[in-house]
DNA sequence: TTACACACTTGATCCAAATCAAGTTTACTT
DNA sequence: AAGTAAACTTGATTTGGATCAAGTGTGTAA
């Protein structure tokens, strides 16, 4: 795969929560925001880090792990271009309890924390850009506070198969976007345990597994029904 | 305990989200908060309405409930005054996958969404408000994300119980704001499973149970220091 | 005060999933 | 194409916590 420059204009007119800004405001924007290219692996930000910015994805993905106070780590997003992270330094100095990583080469578009605010004043219908996201974002996070609790394994890993399938034609072979250790982690349980149960659901004719880390969902709504 | 009344302009000054507002803009929201005391049991809304409105509580107590989709449900949120819910609803019409139930009687502030977006056209900086509240249950749903995958059931326990107890002064009793069964849905896990693990940390000294649903803590540290 | 309904506790059993331990593939490097 | 390290699979075993089943408190209403 060939990788895509973009123009900060461009970039900028990715992300969602610039939508509704007008041609001269976004070249506002396009001011303040510093960009960088991170390669695969690499770090975009740190736990212990004092976050004062801003992270947009321009292009590219990368995946956001929380630490836990035992150590343990949780991977809490993976992000697609468009989305945002860092939303809490905006207003207060925090301290990152999270930490990212590039999954791929990523673009990135920071905005510092004054800038931000300063931009605010001046194009105050850019909140409601924000506030869109973050409710989409807490909704997110509610089903998958509850879905933890209440669901089995294995109604979790349906979960997010069809979720993650949904992205790709029906009935097709498409490559998971994670590893099944990494996959482990998001649901909270281990690659053993993911591998089993993907063998049941191959059994019951729900899906079928092919090379690597290929599959093909064949009955979404079965896959939906697990608990 | 006496119940308190409140009129209308003292209750909107409780709410956080309206902290940053002049008096003049103050009174333009008192114009449009619609206000209720819902008795304890009542339903302030169920899952499967439309949500069309912002709900804050002005005094009192809530309890809000998810709905998963195999039926079983999780204490998602328990509501304090000037805490609020619906955002959601502010921008796009969606329908609830929660319940909320007032836990004593509560005086309810609601603000429909029409009129919500109105004002935040007139008002702009109220969204301040209202990110930074995001931003607080954005950092709070992640913790409580991650915690149920990373931590076992004392450790999220622990958890509850010093968070709960901070509130109140260090090493004297106090009486736990839900019942067991609650304690025990909120964390995912059974009411049974509470009771052993509470006299795990009594005999491992940590904690002391008294009568009813009260406990002291007597040693914070080695509580979190659980996993 | 008694009675009745709940909340809570305690014990016995069971089970889903973690852990531990080899193998086997896959994919990358030279 | 061969060599190697990592990812994955499969099997055996263990275990934390759920579930089931009696009890014992506790608070409330007559």
């Amino acid at each position: 795969m060939r990788e895509q420059k973009l123009g900060t204009h461009d970039c900028i007119q990715l992300v969602p929560i610039f939508k509704q800004l007008t041609t001269v405001e976004l070249q506002q924007v396009s001011a303040i925001v510093h960009e960088h290219v991170y390669e695969k692996g690499e770090t975009l930000f740190n736990a212990g880090d004092e976050a004062n910015q801003l992270t947009i994805i321009a292009a590219g993905q990368a995946k956001v792990y929380q630490l836990a106070a035992n150590g343990r780590e949780q991977l809490l997003y993976l992000l697609q271009s468009g989305d945002f992270d860092g939303e809490a330094a905006l207003f207060n100095p925090v301290t990152r309890t999270s930490y990212a990583e590039a999954l791929v080469p990523t673009q990135v578009c920071s905005i510092q924390r004054s800038d931000f605010q300063t931009l605010l004043a001046r194009a105050p219908q850019l909140a409601l850009g924000i506030l869109n996201e973050f409710g989409k974002r807490i909704s997110q996070l509610e089903g998958k506070a509850t879905s933890v609790t209440t669901s089995s394994i294995g109604g979790r890993l349906a979960d997010y198969l069809v979720e993650t399938a949904a992205s790709f034609p029906a009935q097709t072979m498409f490559t998971l976007p994670l590893q099944k250790k990494e996959i482990a982690v998001y649901l909270g349980t281990t690659p053993e345990t993911i591998s089993r149960k993907l063998n049941e659901f191959q059994t019951a004719g729900w899906l079928k597994k092919g090379h690597g880390n290929q599959i093909a969902i064949l009955d979404a709504d079965q896959l939906a029904l697990q608990d």
